[in-house]
This record gives C-alpha cells, structure tokens and sequence, in this order.
DNA sequence: CGCATCAGGATTGTTGAACAATCTAGACTC
DNA sequence: GAGTCTAGATTGTTCAACAATCCTGATGCG
C-alpha cells in the first residue's frame, strides 16, 4: 500500500500520518528527531521537513525549542471542530445535487459499516463512519474545502485516540448515516439538515461525556 | 513590525509568507533554493523547512525534483474558492450572534476601506476588503474554520497578482459590505444571506473576467 | 526545417557532522 | 521542601558533500 516511488520527500510524512492515525503514536506524545528519523531509515533534516508539513496539518504541534508532540486535541478542541462541522457539513448538504458520486461513496460506507459491525470490527465501524463524512463533504465539489475537512477529521481521530474508542461510540451512527442519505437522495434537504443536527449533537455530546469520563478517572489535567 | 523573537523557525515562513501576499515574487514564479537561502540570510535546509509550511497552506506547489513554484491560481481554483466561500461565509453569516466582537472588526473594515478608496488607494481597499471578510468568518467562532479561510484568502491575493488590480475590481464591494453588514446587525438574516450571494456571485464574475481577458491579452496558456 | 538524442551543467534530494542555543533532570544547598 | 545550579540531552542551524534528477543547448538525422 504504502510504496517508495517519489521516495523520501513524499514516503515520510505519509508514513508519519499514517503512525498517528493509527494511533501508533499517542497523542501528547514527543517525537524525538534522533530516535524518530532512525526508526524511519531517515536523516534529521529530511524528517523535520515532514514535522512541517504535519504540523501544518495541525497533527503536530511544534513547541519551538522543546520539540515535536503528537497533537492532542481537549474540549476545546472537539467545540471548534463540531462548529467547523456544521458549518461545512450544512454547506454540502445544501449543495447536493442527484446522481452526484459522491452519493455512491456514501452509500458504499454505510455498507461497509454495517458489514464491519456484524465482524464486531469496531475501529473498521469508525473509519466507515469518517469515510462516510468526508464523502458527505465531496458533494461540495471543492477539493479545498474537502482538504480543510479531511485533515480537521484526522484531528478527531487523534480525540478518539485519547478517550475509550468504545463501541457505543460508533454504533449508533450507523442506523443515523443510513437515514440521512436516504433523506438526501430523496431530495428531501430540510429533513436532512434536520437529521444532520442530530448527528452532530449527539456525537458532541458522546465525545465530551467520554472527555468528562477520563477527566474524572486519570488525574485531571 | 517583523522582529526576531524565536529567531528563523517561525521569521523565515512569515517573511515568506509577506513576500507572497505582497506581490514581491509573481505567482509561477520558481523559487531557488540557494538564491532566496542567500537572499533571506539562512540555509537552504531551513529554508526547505519553510516551503513545506508554505506548501502546506496552498501559497507554493512542490514539484519534487523540480523545485517549488510561486501559487498561481487558475480559473478552476477561483471556482473552487468561490464554493467554498458560499460554503464557509454563509455558514458564519447564519451563526452570526449579536454584538459579537467581529462585527466591531467589521464595522472598522468598511471604514477604512472607505478611508482608502478616498486617498485612491486601491490596494488598501483590497486588503480592508479581505480584513472584512476574514472579520465575518471570525463570527463562526471557529479558530480552526477561521485558519482554512485566511490560508484560501491569501491564495485569494495570489489570484489576483495575475491580473490586473485596478479599481473596478475592489470599489463596487465597499457599499455591498456595508450593506451586508448593516443586514447582519440588523439581525436580518434573510436578508444577509442574499447580499453574501450578491456579493459572491458578482466578485467572482469579475475576477473570471479578469481571467479571460488576461488569456486573450497574454498568450492563451 | 522539424525533431530525436545526448552530453554537460545546474538544481534538488539527502545525508552526516558539527556547534550554538535551549531545555530537562538530577544533585545540591539552605 | 523549595530554590539553585550544573551536566547532559535535545533542538536549532549551518555547512559540505554527493546522488539523483532535471533543464539547456548542441548535435545529428530524416
């Protein structure tokens, strides 16, 4: 999957965000650059180029002078995200137009969640569920937009890396995923919009109690 | 204004980043390495650093092997921009709230640029423009939305380092914004929403002619 | 004349070493 | 126990060098 052609330049920071989205580093983590290029086959130099443009990414956080962490999103975090959601996950909504592809992408990840959830293959539940999303986004027909969200997305996962990444917090999505693309290709936009609320609300509200949970059993801070 | 604090890390991207939004380097325009190192008074490895946070908000394209180009935004970009300006500004607009702080930024934009459209100064009525608009995603409350819209505003300068900056392309928005703005406070949002479409669809039909009539001036390509 | 081929030079990709600046951790003092 | 200080580790930054790649212009052919 993940090929040396361009090598180097392009191998590293895929590799990178590859390791944090699959939680192989944990978020809050620093990433030393001596032990972290030697581990990628890489030199320094070559490496703190990738840390840029992650950074940009907002995956990592760049403290100068003390070194890279692996971003680590709190409450904050997950409000500004979920405003940013709405905002732009409304926007496509709205824009939807029949027969769009986008539509088919949709519909294949609701498929592939139902599937993963019958293999009780949760973290496969969680990654249809995102796909789902950003193929919600695509409707837009804005590679920008999509790429603002796609890399906001990539944020979260780095919140569920944090809290308990357990089952009810996927599960009842899907059945909510299924609803609100039927209401898109029926055309009905009001009743989606409605249903998109619902599912933004709801996951929010499942984020943060799972944030409050940890919060009150680990140290507080 | 631009001092040394934490020294190269975060001076060199800025001083790019001024030298892209100020038109000092033209949009196409190939950036070598160990000229601009020489002429920024740094080394080509930390320059590199900078062009891939640069790179990563839009503002250059790497090519690798090749080197990396000045952005310059072609009509399918301008397209792409413009949805997702209906996308995020409609957004902001609907989440507006009163007596928000931004409105106040907002209010100082249309002011100034009127300021400057008097002193002739097209180009301080580009940048108010762009303030105000920058203003009116803040009512979002979305540092992360807001990060997205600034990095596609400054592709936005970019744009408009191609084609002819001259008046017409800046005046006619100063009483469309204050208008707008006036909707907003009065807390019209109907209203406001279709003021934002004029403005949106009017501002994009004229940098798209800019566009063409460039292409028909210059050479096609 | 147009076009393919092919050096040669220039530029980028990448590394390793080195040193300055800064931070971190542990020892020490009071 | 709190504050201070030194030693070690890490980051910031540069340089020099070489491999890999691209670009330019010259050459030759049809």
């Amino acid at each position: 999957m993940s090929q040396a052609t361009d090598p180097q330049t392009t191998r590293i920071p895929h590799q990178l965000r590859e390791m944090l989205i699959s939680g192989e580093v944990a978020p809050g983590e620093k990433l030393s650059e001596q032990r972290l290029a030697q581990g990628l086959g890489t030199s320094r130099n070559t490496l703190r180029e990738a840390f840029r443009t992650l950074a940009a990414e907002g995956l990592l956080i760049h403290h100068p002078n003390r070194g890279v962490f692996v971003a680590a999103p709190d409450e904050a975090a997950i409000l500004d995200i979920y405003r940013l959601r709405r905002v732009v996950q409304r926007g496509a909504v709205e824009a939807a137009l029949p027969g769009h592809p986008a539509l088919k992408d949709m519909a294949e990840c609701v498929a592939g969640a139902e599937q993963a959830r019958g293999a009780g293959d949760w973290r496969g539940v969680a990654t249809q569920n995102m796909a789902y999303h950003r193929a919600m986004v695509r409707l837009a027909d804005s590679p920008r937009l999509s790429a603002c969200f796609d890399s906001t997305m990539a944020e979260m996962r780095l919140a569920f890396g944090q809290i308990e990444d357990s089952a009810f917090l996927h599960e009842p999505y899907i059945e909510l995923n299924a609803g609100l693309l039927r209401a898109i290709l029926r055309g009905n936009h009001l009743t989606a919009l409605a249903q998109l609320d619902a599912y933004l609300n709801r996951s929010e509200q499942a984020i943060l109690g799972a944030f409050a949970r940890m919060r009150s059993a680990t140290g507080s801070r």
